[in-house]
RNA sequence: GGCGAGUUACCCAAGCGGCCAAAGGGAUCUGACUGUAAAUCAGCUGUCAUCGACUUCGGGGGUUCGAAUCCCUCACUCGCCA
């Protein structure tokens, strides 16, 4: 009872006695097959907001063991136009990226242009709740209502209005393997009132999306299959999330598309899969991705968006998460700070000027492998923007491949001796 | 040789009697970045130090309660005319 061009399986399980405590952990491996090739999960998707990794050529963000790529719907809607995309015949064909592709339904965008916006906060800003506008970086750029958002686009301030069906011809359009449906991002200083009223959004905004995607899905189905991911919402609220969790992963809408008829019945449409998002307190987010994922439904994948920090990997992935997506390893990388088993370090920092070593010695990356600290030092120093290329690589190549790994030690029933091998050190004091 | 303009912290450059340890850039140094309005942003940069103290604005000498700012002088730089 699988799709003809979208599933997940789920491989092995994550024992339960690799990890604290003696419950079943909800931690696993598995595969999600899309039209444009297999993910193997626990996977980090890099981002491409506009349709390219930044600094990267395609080759080599897949040379650098990337399975798939996520761009943002609201930015290629502004920018080409989502059309072009179409035109072009999806965002992989545009961007020549031959793999699976997923793309952000351009939610948290509109969230981010609202207020100034941080994603994890720490307990201290955590403490303060309010509904008002939170340290704005500019002037508000975005109106929020039941129905969707109108936002003045960053670029040239057009008026623009996103509403869940906008998104879903956007992201149809785009062309994407997997797609978001189009939520409200709260953040934690909400208050919890506004916290239930969003999530409640964001359920009603879920049905729209997926009556909206069960139609284009029938008129355009001369294109590849989409999948079509629901997300969760709630911020720290165990009994938000998990209302929000079951809410999604229950709903089914009529559907015209029997073809994908996902074993709900005939005539029924529901998620493909799950994102989870909002507003995460650091030290909460394995037990909030816990609730989440002890609510959904095993046979289908769960994206945390997002999300990067390594204990954040691991932590998500003990309690169930298969997928995630950030901007960190490549902002980061262009930022001078790369990944070593040590910790971040800043390149830039003089201490480095005469480093003729690889940044991390024994790393297989291409940057390892052919340049010096001292070299990337150099680049930055000079403004030079081969440094944001070989620093991206290096990155993305750290946290794709440490997925990588954290999925091995599940299959190989080593994943808490390698978490307790490499934690303690990558944030050891330094 | 004559006339004019100038000499400010690592560099460029404001300041033209007190609110100046001295604007603003750059550079240096350090740090931050979690569904990308980010090749961005923040802090630091005379000395010692916790408040605070001490020595700076080409050199020297004056005027003044008080000078980077006014006067004299010397040195150097750059223009234009011989």
């Amino acid at each position: 009872m699988t799709h003809d061009s979208f599933g997940f399986d789920v491989r092995s399980r994550l024992s339960s006695a690799g990890t604290s405590g003696g419950t079943e952990s909800l931690g696993r491996t598995g595969t999600i097959h899309t039209p444009h090739g297999d993910i193997q999960t626990p996977a980090f998707i890099p981002v491409g907001t506009k349709a390219t990794v930044k600094s990267l050529l395609p080759e080599t963000v897949a040379e650098q063991g990337s399975q798939a790529v996520l761009a943002n719907a609201y930015h290629l809607f502004l920018q080409p136009g989502s059309d072009i995309l179409d035109e072009a015949g999806g965002l992989g064909a545009f961007m020549n990226w031959p793999g699976p592709t997923f793309t952000d339904s351009g939610g948290f965008q509109v969230m981010s242009l609202g207020v100034g916006f941080k994603k994890v906060l720490s307990m201290e800003s955590a403490g303060v709740q309010s509904d008002d506008v939170i340290a704005p970086k500019a002037a508000r750029l975005a109106q929020l209502d039941d129905d969707g958002v109108t936002f003045k686009s960053h670029l040239n301030g057009d008026l623009h209005r996103f509403t869940p069906e906008v998104s879903m011809r956007v992201q149809h359009q785009i062309g994407a393997d997997i797609i978001f449906a189009f939520d409200e991002c709260t953040t934690l200083l909400n208050t919890r009132g506004y916290q239930e009223r969003s999530v409640e959004r964001t359920r009603e905004w879920a049905i729209r999306c997926l009556e909206a995607h069960d139609k284009l899905t029938e008129e355009r189905s001369h294109r590849p299959y989409q999948a079509l991911f629901g997300v969760v919402q709630g911020a720290q609220y165990e009994d938000l999330r998990r209302h929000a969790a079951r809410g999604l992963a229950e709903l089914s809408v009529p559907s015209f598309d029997s073809a994908h008829d996902d074993g709900r019945g005939e005539g029924q449409r529901g998620f493909d899969g799950f994102g989870i998002g909002g507003a995460l307190e650091k030290s909460m987010l394995g037990t909030i991705v816990g609730w989440v994922n002890e609510e959904l439904p095993e046979n289908k994948p769960r994206h945390l968006l997002g999300i990067s920090e390594p204990d954040d990997l691991f932590v998500a992935i003990e309690n169930g998460a298969d997928t995630f997506d950030c901007v960190a390893p490549s902002r980061q990388a262009r930022n001078g700070s790369l990944y070593t088993p040590n910790g971040r370090v800043n390149i830039t920092a003089s201490r480095f000027r005469r480093r003729f070593e690889p940044v991390v010695d024994g790393c297989e990356c291409y940057t390892c492998t052919n340049y010096t600290a001292a070299y990337l030092h150099h680049l930055f120093k000079a403004k030079e923007m081969l440094a944001s290329t070989l620093s991206t690589i290096h990155n993305e190549y750290f946290i794709v491949g440490l997925v990588d790994r954290i999925r091995e030690s599940i299959e190989n029933d080593t994943f808490a001796d390698f978490r307790d091998d490499f934690l303690p050190r990558y944030y050891q004091p330094r």
